[in-house]
DNA sequence: ATGTAAGCGAGACGGTACGTCGTGTCTTAGA
DNA sequence: TCTAAGACACGACGTACCGTCTCGCTTACAT
């Protein structure tokens, strides 16, 4: 009697409770989130929330992560830096300010007191991402375009992680130019030209 | 009635506070560490804490930093990249392993819930570094060990970016083997040698 | 499809319920005792159980009557003293000690909170109990083996409420010798014989 | 700094609390009175409850006493009928009426599941009622205005019980009337008069 | 040397949230 | 159609900390 319009209460439920989860994070900061803070806003049972997720850390992690999970695909247009460039942008784009990037900036702190969403982190975003990027990697050495000496794991590290430290450690904004300055400094290397 | 030896009650509870927020982090995680703890613990009252730091994230702050801070100075034996892997690898062995390292993953972990710590943690700790880093960097750049164009502050960030990347992120072992593996990629750039 | 031998399902299943909430409560005694736990142990929905019964309270009450109904057949050999004696000493004998001891107990208690615990426990037990007692007290009296005066509605509150002061109140023991002080003291009165 | 006339902060607590008790407790009745519903009306943390009383019934039972406690004292008039008739009709309209009988009746039905609340009714209601019921009782037996035979013990259970009784098993209401009827039948006895 | 204040331990206090349990209603799938 | 299974909103449980507060007691300073 129930149409493909109304898959499942279940999953309405389960939507519902992220879609709070989220703006609630939104309002009052991760700090300040409570599964109770969620329950009532939705117009939930508590039980209805701890059926679905162990902790407040997997609940955020399944809130930030579930609508951006499809997000930042690779592109391919021959040219590894044009591509290196773009991508960066948009990760940063996305993460690296609001709306979300507080809350991403939320979810690797709690990643830090929580293995369970450290793993789960990796695992659903991070690993598959740097998958991606090393095989982009990959190809451009094959054609060339990178040196042939290049730490491809590494490689995948130097680029993320300088974003990273900024975004995470000394917390300055993060901006376009910025990501040039970075590649700009990765590609030349740091020693002496001849 | 006070003499040298012992300076005064104030800076001996303080210090004991401290041994005990760390004693007890090591123990029980910073997730389940408390005020209330740490009061019972050292044997004093809670009052005694909160007249000293305004929350958990500030006491725990201090209490890892405390120790730590006249730690990583930076040598200078004429050689940059080996100033460089030294330097990185105390890093790397003072704050990336047991048992100072989940404290320090965990401070920084606080400091994404709570800009007051996230601010303190870079002006005790990460700006000075940074600081002599540049300087260093600075130094060698003049000698004609670094390349001229580098961009000394952008250098800062891809030293320590991918170290905390895999610290943070990944949570994967940081040996001196990888200290090495980024240094060579760093040093000799991504682009393919002429 | 039912024949005599398995007379209907449902009351196979009323049955089971019943008997899972005896052994639950003698378990667990009644305040800890819920519909939730007896539906689990009888291997039955809730709705099956909610089906039947309105409360916990009716449930328990027929769970502890239902066995018991057909118990209590008053005698009558003529001599009223020890009809009274042997009747007294037998409801004693089966709600005031274990193993129905503490559930009637229980069924008491729940009656002072629940209404209609009260209201059935009265028409189902008490007053069925009390009329018989009535009944054989009037042919006593009309034997002129009791006083002429005595008035029996109060006579079954005299003969009864000492017991279930004893058992509900100060919850001593109740013993065949202190039904026989009762009776003696009932008998003679309290005044002084001239 | 304090005088007499505000003795203590705790004390004024625990009488708010009290008082909050039987108010919520007439308004609800005993069993949707919740202690969370205690704290909040009186605008005292849960735990300012749980640190005094261990229970709902504990604390039930506090509420319901402490106010009677000092209620009932025994009159000695010389005459033991008239000193009876006064003082259980005086325990009548007290705890068998509103606005204390219903809260009374629930007192008793939560003795019948929790023996500590048993006990401690016994201790510190029942128990000195019935002492200085049987010394008085035993006064007037010495005065020849009871039979000498009179077991004194027994006559405090068949002087309580048949109203209990009443008033926990048939819920019908006490009169000053009916406590006549039960006094006549307990004076003159059961057997006839010779 | 003696007030007098400041610091202290202890822990009560009003709150908020925790994670669990049971209620009574409702839905689903299977017999 | 009735059932077992269990999801659900709700409300309360009893616990743990929060950050604030009052208590006496002990130091240590200023008079």
């Amino acid at each position: 009697m129930s149409d493909d319009a109304s898959p499942s209460r279940a999953a309405d439920r389960t939507q519902a409770i992220l879609r709070t989860t989220v703006e609630l994070a939104q309002e009052v900061g991760y700090a300040k989130l409570s599964i109770e803070g969620v329950a009532a806003r939705t117009g939930v049972g508590k039980h209805t929330i701890y059926r679905r997720w162990p902790s407040k850390g997997a609940l955020f992690l399944d809130a930030v992560l579930t609508p951006s999970e499809p997000g930042l695909d690779y592109p391919d247009t021959g040219d590894i830096v044009a591509d290196l460039r773009r991508q960066i942008c948009a990760a940063v784009d996305l993460l690296g300010r609001p709306p979300l990037g507080p809350l991403y900036r939320a979810l690797v702190g709690e990643a830090q007191h929580n293995p369970a969403v450290a793993a789960a982190l990796n695992e659903r975003f991070i690993r598959p991402q740097a998958d991606k990027t090393v095989a982009r990697l990959r190809r451009a050495q094959q054609q060339g375009q990178l040196s042939a000496d290049l730490d491809l794991d590494v490689a995948m590290d130097i680029l993320s992680g300088p974003l990273y430290f900024r975004f995470l450690i000394t917390q300055e904004p993060l901006s376009h130019e910025y990501v040039e300055r970075v590649l700009d400094a990765l590609l030349a290397g740091m020693r002496p030209t001849p």
